[in-house]
DNA sequence: ATAAAATAGTTTATAAAATAAACCAAATTG
DNA sequence: CAATTTGGTTTATTTTATAAACTATTTTAT
């Protein structure tokens, strides 16, 4: 039998980075998630951007005083796919 | 404190999972590894040479009758480069 | 015997992805 | 008040992955 594909999605350094992250929390500001992934901000953002778009994360842009504050959010849909994602790469990794 | 990088070389879904197959045998072949990987012929080919760059496998080119015949084996630098790709895996992932 | 298809690849071209560079608007610091 | 920093976005460039085209030999069918 063959391998399992491997969510092409998730299967990048930076959007997994991001979902880990967000697994554990309720929900993350642009900052915070730029910093710990070390990421630049314009790569953030288009990364950010795919995984809304995919429906993986929401993303709301306010205001704080007059800064913008960007905050994310996995969705139900993204916890499934973590996770689906997650138990395929075993079969790569082992255990 | 961030995310550890992933090695980019073994952060590619072919190239993951020829590194995982050869992990767990003494020796592979081309056929054996396209099947498995489910990757076309060229596809393979490339990312082989990669590997191979790095020194992360040897590839050795022969003949089976009057056939081509390529036989990949990990190295211990490869094998010390996948141990520790699925250390740093486990902090995005969990567990 | 020979044309057609299959095997075992490699090389090159194209599509997609990641990253970096340039930019914008507001706020802060010297 | 000019320069820098913050919090981003957009666009351009580079890198990567993938696919398509090709080579050489072999096997199968006619």
């Amino acid at each position: 039998m063959a391998l399992k594909d491997l969510d092409p999605l998730l299967h990048s350094q930076l959007r997994l980075g991001v979902m880990s992250l967000l697994m554990s929390v309720e929900s993350a500001e642009f900052t915070f998630l730029k910093e710990k992934t070390n990421s630049t901000a314009g790569n953030l953002s288009v990364q950010l951007d795919k995984l809304s778009e995919a429906g993986y994360i929401t993303i709301e842009k306010t205001f704080k005083g007059k800064k913008p504050l960007t905050t994310c959010k996995i969705t139900k849909h993204g916890l499934k796919a973590f996770e689906e994602y997650v138990n395929a790469l075993k079969q790569y990794i082992g255990k």
